[in-house]
DNA sequence: AAATGAACAAAAAATGATTATTGTTTATTA
DNA sequence: TAATAAACAATAATCATTTTTTGTTCATTT
């Protein structure tokens, strides 16, 4: 008996896509908890065995429902990411609009009724699993561009990469205000440049 | 009538150390939700009177273990970065008394029965107020070794460092593995002192 | 082929009565 | 003066019970 692959989802499956629909409306109002797989499907308008010829259980509805925004974010940012000119304005970019998302739509309201479940969301370390891959062909292009040492690692770069705008969206303010783009902006591009091996001031 | 101050609390004044060494045990023996006030007192044969002389409420005292067990923490991290040659090695000892911190002890076993618990703690900024005064004088030192720029900013790199601990203890891996000593000095030295801009291979 | 709807036992959640805990107060003790 | 112990209403946890939900199966429909 072959077993099923439901970490490969068709987001275009127009039932997957229906179920996905529901089952974020259903978790952007009433939390992950207090939604049911009836209501679910209710909401969707389908059968609960629909749902589960799609979805193991509860829990992969609810990865699906997450992993589909994260990879919409994603390619959101992937297409903005091509108008920006340098790494540090392509990270500037990405912490903001990181920012944006947790404090709107279904991250804003579950952190609202479920802190803890978010909390716990974004110490797993799978929740960046896919975003670490999204990185390296930009590191490439910065460096080709010259503005990344020819030398450095394409991992370690992404790698630190991942770290500061995973910690500027969780932190806005660890030691210095980082809340606006100049800000921002200013900060990785010391950062980035130079680390702290930098002797020029400004 | 002047309002008590609970913030600034006595560590050494044994009355309050009795309370906090009990109520330590009991959240490391049964996590927070399960010790109750009376169980603290019984632990620490004191009265449950006294407790509320000298913590507002339960939060109040669980929040006293856990800043002196972090003032702990950062005393005996002190102590040992005397002992490190650079800052690079002390962030290195840094990121590994963290973690080993966190594996063991009292975070290991709340991790284990209350882990949402534990990952609100580690979102709440409030968390890493002490830490970030903790490292500007470190930051100093090391500008006037000439391992650091002159010109950078104490507060920035004090962000920056506080920023790659955090993210280092909370996440040994983000795209590249930084479990051993040597990967994670060999990362830390790369970042810090170039940040992505070195142009030279190792 | 895939979605449906109904049936089902097992697991989980809502419920409401009962018990324990909290935070405050007060008189007593060291 | 600070710790204690007991009393107290308000709040929260517990527990046994009922109800809902889950995950599975299968015959039926589209």
């Amino acid at each position: 008996m072959p077993e099923k692959q439901f970490n490969a989802l068709n987001y275009s499956d127009p039932m997957v896509a229906r179920i996905l629909d529901a089952g974020e409306q259903c978790i952007h109002r009433f939390g992950i908890r207090r939604t049911s797989m009836g209501e679910v499907a209710r909401v969707g308008k389908l059968s609960r065995g629909s749902i589960y010829r799609h979805f193991k259980d509860k829990e992969a509805l609810v990865e699906g429902v997450f992993r589909r925004r994260q990879e919409a974010f994603l390619n959101r940012t992937e297409a903005q990411l091509e108008k920006e000119a340098t790494l540090v304005d392509k990270l500037t970019h990405s912490v903001l609009s990181g920012r944006k998302d947790m404090h709107e739509g279904i991250f804003a309201s579950l952190a609202e009724i479920e802190p803890e479940t978010v909390a716990v969301m974004f110490m797993d370390p799978r929740f960046y699993q896919r975003s670490v891959s999204f990185w390296p062909p930009h590191v490439r292009m910065a460096q080709d561009a010259g503005e990344i040492g020819a030398g450095v690692d394409v991992g370690v770069a992404t790698d630190l990469i991942m770290r500061l705008v995973v910690s500027l969206v969780m932190f806005p303010h660890m030691g210095v205000e980082l809340k606006t783009r100049r800000a921002l902006r200013n900060y990785l591009e010391k950062v980035l440049n130079h680390g702290l091996g930098a002797t020029q001031p400004d």
